[in-house]
RNA sequence: GUGGUUGUAGUUCAGUUGGUUAGAACGCCUGAUUGUGGUUCAGGAGGUCGUGGGUUCGAGUCCCAUCUUCCACCCCA
C-alpha cells in the first residue's frame, strides 16, 4: 500500500467528540423548533444528476458546483470535448453526469416534482444535510457544511413568512443569541424599484450594486451604477432609495412613493407592509427592512431573508419565496414556496466564540466506574443495568489500571461522578459516589443513586 | 477565478544582517501519592522549521514552485 500524509481537504474539518456534542445540541434546538411548526423531515442523495443542478443558480453559482468526474467512456468523451477547444469547465458540464448538491432547496424542488402524487400540498418539509461549494474557503466559509432548510411548498399564503420569521425568533432565541437582525426585503420592491426609474431590464445591475451600498459610499455606488450601463437620468432617480434611512414605516412611506406607478412594486409594497405589521403586532424589534437586501440566488421572487450577528461578518440565515422553481422539473401545475436555511457551521462558530454552550452538552458519561478487580467489575456490570434502566449514562473502565489513570481518564472525559466499588462497598453492597465537580463523596445504595440522578 | 497573507514541538508563539547543538509557555509522560482526578513539587520525552527544488562554504532565515491558513474582490450558510 502506498504511504500518504494524513490529512483532509481544504475548506473541510474533522468533528471530534466535544464538537459533535455542540453540533447536535444546535441541530437538536433547530429540529426541535421545525417540529413545533409541523414540519416533516426528509434526505435526499449527497449527488443529483448534473443538469438538475445547473441554471438554477447563476454563472457564479454554476461554476462553484462540484462535478464528479465521469468515469469509463464518458472519461474519453471529455477528452473529446477538450480537444474541440471547449474550456475545461464547458467540457466538466457537458460530461459529468453528476454532481455534489449544492443547496437543499434546488433538490428538494426536484423530490416535490418526482413524489408530487404522493405528496399532499402545502408540503412543510425541513432538511438538514451537508452541502458542498467549489469556493475558496475564509473564516466562516467552507467547502463543506450543513443547512437547516425549512421549506413549505404549494401556498403562496403570506402567512408562511411570518412562520419562518416566528421559526427565525425561536431559533436564536433558544441559542441565546437575542441580538440577531432580521433583514427583510421583496424581490417585487426591487423590480418595481426597477421599473420605476426605467431600468426595468437592468434589475439585476440595480440590486447588485445596492447590495454594496454598507460596504461603499452612495457617490462610488452611482459611479459603478453608470459604469454598468444605467441612465444618470435613472440613477438620478434612484437618490432617494439610496440615501433612505429612518424607522421601517418611514422606509416604506418614501419607496411606496416612489413605486406608486409600478404595478409590481406596489404588490411588493403591500407584502412587505403585511410582514412588517405582523412583526410588529408579535412584538419584534429586531426587524429591519432594508431595500439593499438582494441575495444572489436567481430563483427567489418575492420576500427575502436574511439573518446578521454584530459578532459575525457574514449572514447566518437566509431564504426567500420562488414561485417556479418546480416548473423547470415539469411540475403539473405552478407551485410557489417559501423557505429560510439556517447555517449550522457559522451559527456554531459564533456560539463558540460567545462561549454559549451550555456545559452539559460536553459530558456523556453521567458515572465512571473504577475497575478495582473481576469481583467489583461483575457487580458494577449489574448495577450498571440497574442505572441504565434509570436514564443513568454509565460506564466501567474496562482494564484493572492506576486508579490515578483511572480518575485522571474520568476528569478528561469531563464525567459527572465517578463510581468506586472495591472491598469495602462489596460487602456493604453500596457505592462510594465522588462528584468530580465537588469533590464531594458518599456512600449510596444502587436504589438511592437511581433516585438521586435518574431521569 | 483574481490579488494579498500565513505555516517552527500536541497547542499558542519567540528565533537578530544567513553562522556552532532551534527556544519559551501551556499540554503530554514518570515520580512524590499501592483507594482519589482537577491544585503543588521534582524529573523526562517530544522538531526532516508545511512540502519539493534552487542560491550559498553554510538556509528556520534568501529565491522559485506547490499545498495549507486567513483576508479583500466575487459570491454566499
Amino acid at each position: 500500500m502506498s504511504m500518504s500524509k494524513a490529512g483532509i481537504p481544504k475548506g473541510t474539518r474533522d468533528f471530534g467528540p466535544v464538537e459533535m456534542g455542540r453540533r447536535n445540541y444546535i441541530f437538536d434546538q433547530i429540529k426541535e423548533v421545525f417540529r413545533l411548526h409541523g414540519f416533516s423531515q426528509i434526505e435526499t442523495p449527497a449527488m443529483e444528476r448534473t443538469d438538475v443542478l445547473l441554471g438554477k443558480y447563476g454563472e457564479e453559482g454554476d461554476r462553484l458546483i462540484f462535478k464528479i468526474m465521469p468515469r469509463g467512456r464518458k472519461l474519453n468523451q471529455l477528452k473529446t470535448e477538450l480537444e474541440k477547444d471547449q474550456t475545461a469547465e464547458v467540457a466538466a458540464n457537458k460530461t459529468a453526469e453528476e454532481a455534489l448538491r449544492y443547496d437543499l432547496t434546488v433538490p428538494f424542488a426536484r423530490f416535490v416534482v418526482q413524489h408530487q402524487n404522493d405528496i399532499s400540498f402545502p408540503f412543510k418539509r425541513y432538511q438538514i444535510q451537508p452541502v458542498w461549494r467549489a469556493d475558496k474557503p475564509q473564516k466562516g466559509r467552507y467547502r463543506e457544511f450543513y443547512q437547516c432548510d425549512v421549506d413549505c411548498i404549494g401556498s403562496d399564503s403570506l402567512l408562511n413568512e411570518i412562520e419562518l420569521i416566528n421559526i427565525m425568533q425561536e431559533v436564536y432565541e433558544r441559542l441565546n443569541l437575542p441580538d440577531v437582525t432580521i433583514k427583510l426585503n421583496n424581490r417585487k420592491i426591487l423590480a418595481g424599484i426597477a421599473e420605476a426609474i426605467g431600468e426595468k431590464d437592468n434589475m439585476m445591475e440595480i440590486t447588485i450594486a445596492l447590495d454594496k451600498l454598507d460596504k461603499m459610499p452612495v457617490e462610488k455606488v452611482n459611479e459603478e451604477l453608470k459604469n454598468r450601463g444605467i441612465s444618470e437620468e435613472a440613477i438620478e432617480k434612484l437618490q432617494p432609495i439610496m440615501n433612505l434611512s429612518g424607522s421601517n414605516e418611514q422606509k416604506m412611506d418614501t419607496i411606496a412613493d416612489v413605486l406608486a406607478d409600478s404595478e409590481i412594486g406596489q404588490k411588493g409594497v403591500e407584502e412587505m407592509t403585511f410582514m412588517l405589521g405582523q412583526a410588529d403586532a408579535m412584538g419584534y424589534k429586531n426587524i429591519d427592512f432594508e431595500v439593499t437586501l438582494a441575495r444572489g440566488l436567481n430563483y427567489y421572487t418575492g420576500a427575502i431573508f436574511e439573518v446578521t450577528h454584530p459578532d459575525f461578518p457574514s449572514s447566518i440565515t437566509g431564504g426567500g419565496r420562488y414561485d417556479d422553481l418546480t416548473g423547470v422539473f415539469g411540475a403539473k401545475e405552478k407551485l410557489s414556496g417559501v423557505g429560510i436555511s439556517f447555517g449550522a457551521d457559522r451559527i456554531y462558530d459564533l456560539m463558540l466564540q460567545k462561549e454559549l454552550f451550555p456545559e452539559s452538552v460536553e459530558n456523556v458519561t453521567d458515572i465512571l466506574f473504577v475497575n478495582f478487580g473481576d469481583n467489583e467489575a461483575a457487580q458494577v456490570l449489574k448495577w450498571m443495568k440497574q442505572l441504565r434502566e434509570a436514564g443513568i449514562k454509565t460506564e466501567l473502565y474496562p482494564d484493572t489500571a492506576k486508579m490515578k489513570k483511572q480518575m485522571k481518564f474520568a476528569n478528561d472525559k469531563n464525567v459527572r461522578f465517578v463510581g468506586m466499588v472495591g472491598e469495602d462497598e462489596l460487602n456493604k453492597q453500596e457505592i462510594t459516589l465522588k462528584n468530580m465537580k465537588t469533590g464531594e463523596q458518599e456512600s449510596l445504595t444502587v436504589e438511592a443513586i437511581c433516585e438521586k440522578l435518574g431521569k
